[in-house]
DNA sequence: AAAAAAT
């Protein structure tokens, strides 16, 4: 009883999404600071100051994380959250209703910079499950001036169920601070009110994906002017160029104007050279904080390959339902498991096919009704069902921390090389999908399915990028070979 | 093709 109530609260005592487990992790790793945004005025540049008992900065080559300031502000990683002069209500949100202790890393070097004015602008990378919602969600609360009515602090995500999820830890973290949010997303047909019929939103917190925010703004229902400060949670998704880059950049551009400039936040766990290029434009008197990408995979996460195709054979889709039923008979019993696909269709038949075969599962994809994709969301929050099926519609910040176990049926593939005939993976997304297990530090398992030649070929594109080798589990018809690889993962 | 959306 002591003994689960002790790693109960190891468990949760970094934040939200915490991975970090070991007590002596190196917080350390932070690098010293070079200027960014004025390179051409070096003598600004300062030393981000560590204050750690454990010891000086680590080798900024080794570094997990690279933070790079702007202008004369120094900054001191947070030891502690009192060390943020963050109101008593919020410090009780954070001890009692999330049941946090400490900062993680990333939390310890980003809330110093969103916290301190002049409230810079900041682009924030950090390894999935790292805590990364805790540092936005903080960052809106303790802008909020409670006492007065209206927008003050907004939060821009990629898919409706991203939205929900934020706005709920949001209300937990804020519980005490008498902040109040809503959440800007499209709701089923029937339940449907036209702009113009709509009150004007009232709260403070305005958290909702790009299309239902625009059209309260032009339609005058969401005021901006008192707007301190804009988040875009999976930024690099938000600014790219297949992604909301034009909404993105509209919202921002609307109420940069019409606050009269406020504090830009971009967060995400992957931001490739394309869209990191543009992003330092976008914030350029910002405070950046980035990682490697060799140095983004999860520890604690164990990928695997399994081929599901025979040799001089045509490939054949029975292999990989065969795989996934062995799989499940072992992943079942240990926690919750998500299966990727890469198209709704291959959703619904995959769903069709395992529950025809006695397997239990649910599935979603975007082109169910909204009222199907909530309840299918809160039945797989609520631990009533084990596996669930998605596209790509989840493989950014879903957070459940029961979920060990990742199977890709088709790995992630760049819509534009597909249509040029030549496949490249989305290494982005790859990673993305890797990091809906391990979270809070928990160990988790990575299946890929692959099913032809072509398909092995795109796994080791993906090993490549990342500079990290992903073992292949042979002789799959073998019950034992697959019951090892998860009982490898550290997963009983 | 995946995602949002109420143009």
């Amino acid at each position: 009883m002591a003994e689960s109530a002790k790693t109960e609260e190891k468990r949760r005592a970094w934040g939200d999404e915490e991975p970090e487990t070991e007590e002596d992790s190196p917080s350390a790793d932070v690098a010293p600071v070079v200027d960014a945004g004025e390179a051409s005025e070096l003598k600004k540049i300062e030393e981000l100051s560590i204050t750690e008992k454990k010891g000086p900065l680590s080798d900024p080559e080794e570094s997990e994380i690279q933070a790079v300031t702007s202008g004369n502000t120094v900054y001191e990683a947070a030891v502690k959250f009192e060390d943020l002069s963050l109101s008593k209500e919020l410090i009780k949100g954070l001890y009692v209703e999330m049941g946090f202790t400490r900062p993680s890393k990333i939390q310890a070097v980003s809330l110093p910079m969103i916290l301190t004015p002049p409230y810079k602008d900041l682009v924030a990378q950090a390894h999935n499950g790292s805590g990364k919602t805790t540092c936005f969600v903080l960052g809106m609360l303790s802008r909020v001036d409670p006492t007065k009515e209206g927008p003050q602090a907004m939060c821009i995500c990629p898919t409706r169920e991203l939205a929900q999820q934020n706005q709920a830890v949001l209300m937990r973290m804020g519980k005490y601070t008498g902040i109040t949010s809503m959440c800007a997303i499209p709701t089923d047909s029937a339940s449907y009110v036209p702009m113009y019929k709509r009150p004007e939103v009232k709260e403070h917190v305005v958290i909702g994906t790009p299309g239902t925010i625009k059209k309260l703004m032009t339609a005058k229902k969401l005021r901006t002017w008192n707007i301190k400060i804009l988040v875009f949670d999976e930024a690099d998704h938000m600014l790219a160029e297949d992604g909301f880059k034009d909404d993105s950049q509209r919202i921002m551009k609307d109420i940069r104007r019409e606050s009269g400039g406020c504090q830009v936040l971009l967060f995400s766990a992957t931001f490739n050279e394309t869209v990191k290029s543009f992003v330092s434009n976008v914030v350029s008197d910002g405070n950046q904080i980035f990682v490697k990408k060799e140095e983004l995979t999860l520890e604690k996460v164990k990928q695997y390959k399994v081929q599901c195709y025979r040799e001089r054979e045509r490939p054949n889709e029975r292999l990989k339902i065969e795989v996934i039923k062995k799989i499940l008979e072992f992943g079942e019993k240990i926690g919750q498991t998500i299966i990727f696909v890469r198209t709704k269709e291959s959703a619904r038949n995959l769903h069709k096919q395992l529950s025809n075969e006695g397997y239990e599962c649910t599935s979603i994809q975007g082109a169910l009704n909204t009222e199907d994709r909530d309840k299918i969301i809160k039945e797989f929050k609520d631990g009533l069902t084990q596996v669930l099926i998605t596209t790509d519609l989840l493989a950014r910040g879903f957070d459940q921390e029961q979920v060990n176990l990742v199977i890709n049926n088709d790995l992630p593939v760049v819509y534009e090389s597909l249509k040029r005939g030549s496949p490249e993976p989305d290494c982005e997304v790859y990673l993305h999908r890797v990091g809906r297990t391990g979270r809070f530090g928990r160990n988790g398992a990575v299946f890929n399915l692959l099913g032809s030649r072509e398909e092995e070929a795109l796994l080791e594109m993906i090993e490549h990028h990342f500079q990290h080798s992903i073992p292949k589990v042979d002789n799959w018809e073998d019950d034992k070979s697959i019951a090892k690889a998860i009982q490898d993962a550290g997963l009983k």
